[in-house]
DNA sequence: CTTAATGATTGTAG
DNA sequence: CTACAATCATTAAG
């Protein structure tokens, strides 16, 4: 409104003309009936405005005979509906407004008028230039971000791309088209973010290319597909399920992102067609330069190409998402087997004093368990962590498997025995539950003594190799490389309500 | 359903 | 790079 009431007062000065009643047809017949010359200006402009607005409304019709916004973005989204068609309330008569368009253009003072309006606009003209580029209040702020921290736990990639698109296309182009159909509006909003930053586009491009949804057709995509799965140095094993399930989601993204892309084009093609048919409508009865059709096309343009960068950054998001639940090995978790659980704990609590393995050993377990090298380091540090953070729940499993080694212990120094010599320090450098026992309200004597209890228990409890513990078996020097859980030692978390004594402390509740 | 267990990832410090 | 700590996401058990 501002740039007609502008022009409105602007002219009025001119005429001397007190302020007029727009929009009233009956004050406008009333004046025109005077016939002098002010109230002639005076009454052409009211026509003016009238048609002007008619002539949008009509063209609108035109245009969008029987349709609904909707039909640009294929959404059906109800609640929008009555968004562009809200210009067409004021619609009027067209016969009338023939009528009165062709007395306009007839008018004997249309020539004068016409230079004068020809005049103002190009003295305001650099206002509007400058207004276009102020930011106006709109939507999606976010569309430059940094790398999004994927948070896992959507259902589908695609699906939410497909649901998300469609809408976004239509709320977006419906806004550009209410504010362009408002001539008024149109320079001054609808711009916004331009120049979107080259690097971040290019960036997009790149990652979808080599995605291989921006490429050409099924070769890139298998390849992408095993591209990643080997880059997530995926397991040998479980594969082939998972990638043709991969490869039909990426499928189904790229074909989202290209129809979208297709979508956008025809979009903007058709709307710039419409815009400027628009504009060659109201040249006629406004004075409209090519600068201001190029700079239409312009906005137009760098407005769908922004809408398009949110394609492609959506498109990523969903490529990232789609990879983060395929090849994300923490996805498709399985337990290690019973077995395997069981060398990694005997390992462990036979080397309780100093659980780390080194790299050797644990390549000898990985082999052992099945598992790969990164898996054993994995699982000794949540289990070093994990004990350390709660020795006491702990103390069960060490005392297993300190029966556990005791007995093989036993068992090979039976066999040595047997054979030949009696004390046997053989099983050099392993046992045991040390601290395990401090629940249990033997207080305090320092690892050793522990040890030799434990193992004693142990020993009992597996029929008895009492020598063992008598043989000198526990060298001091590992007793004080238990070191390794001293940092931040909890307040030795051991078993709370326990009756002291009880071997079992179960800390579980 | 809730909860515990557990393998994997992420961020930080040395 | 490794270890640690926190946290995530899945699985198993109740």
């Amino acid at each position: 409104m501002d740039d007609q009431t502008r022009m409105l007062t602007g002219l009025t000065g001119l005429g001397g003309l007190s302020q007029p009643d727009v929009g009233d047809p009956d004050s406008v017949r009333k004046q025109q009936s005077l016939g002098q010359p002010q109230q002639d200006i005076g009454d052409i402009l009211q026509q003016i405005m009238a048609i002007t607005d008619e002539s949008l409304d009509e063209a609108q019709a035109r245009s969008w005979p029987e349709e609904s916004p909707a039909h640009w973005g294929g959404s059906d989204d109800p609640t929008e509906g009555g968004r562009a068609g809200g210009g067409m309330a004021g619609g009027g008569l067209p016969l009338n407004f023939q009528h009165r368009k062709h007395a306009l253009n007839c008018h004997r003072m249309k020539p004068a008028l016409f230079s004068v309006l020809c005049e103002i606009k190009e003295k305001t003209d650099w206002q509007t230039a400058n207004i276009t580029q102020t930011p106006g209040p709109d939507r999606h702020p976010h569309t430059h971000r940094h790398t999004p921290r994927l948070k896992l736990g959507i259902k589908s990639a695609p699906d939410l791309m497909a649901s998300v698109w469609s809408h976004k296309l239509y709320a977006i182009i419906t806004s550009f088209l209410h504010a362009a159909t408002t001539p008024h509006v149109l320079s001054i909003r609808g711009v916004q973010e331009e120049d979107p930053p080259d690097p971040q586009i290019m960036r997009l491009d790149n990652m979808l290319l080599a995605e291989g949804v921006s490429g050409p057709e099924k070769g890139g995509g298998s390849a992408a597909a095993a591209a990643a799965a080997a880059a997530a140095g995926g397991s040998p094993t479980d594969s082939s399920i998972e990638h043709s399930d991969y490869r039909a989601k990426l499928a189904q993204i790229r074909q989202i992102y290209h129809s979208e892309l297709e979508k956008y084009e025809q979009a903007c093609s058709e709307f710039t067609n419409h815009v400027m048919n628009l504009l060659r409508e109201q040249s006629r009865t406004r004075p409209i330069s090519p600068k201001e059709i190029e700079r239409m096309v312009a906005i137009i343009h760098r407005k769908f190409s922004s809408i398009q960068m949110q394609l492609k950054q959506s498109t990523c998001e969903a490529v990232m998402i789609l990879r983060s639940r395929f090849l994300d090995a923490r996805r498709k978790r399985r337990n290690f087997n019973k077995q395997a659980t069981e060398v990694l704990n005997e390992y462990f609590y036979s080397h309780l004093s100093n659980p780390y393995p080194s790299e050797e050993a644990k390549e000898e377990l990985a082999k052992k368990c099945g598992i790969t090298v990164s898996q054993v380091s994995n699982w000794f540090g949540n289990k070093r962590i994990r004990y350390k953070k709660n020795i006491g729940k702990f103390q069960e499993e060490a005392n297993l498997y300190a029966v556990k080694t005791a007995v093989d212990a036993a068992n090979v120094s039976a066999q040595a025995s047997q054979a030949n010599s009696p004390a046997t320090p053989n099983s050099g450098d392993t046992y045991l539950g040390q601290r395990s026992l401090n629940g249990e309200g033997l207080n305090f004597t320092p690892s050793l003594q522990l040890q030799v209890d434990t193992l004693h228990r142990a020993t009992h409890l597996t029929g008895g190799y009492e020598e063992l513990s008598s043989s000198g078996l526990f060298t001091p020097h590992r007793l004080d490389a238990n070191s390794w859980q001293d940092t931040t030692n909890p307040p030795s978390v051991t078993s709370p309500p326990g009756p002291p004594g009880s071997v079992h402390s179960d800390t579980s509740n």
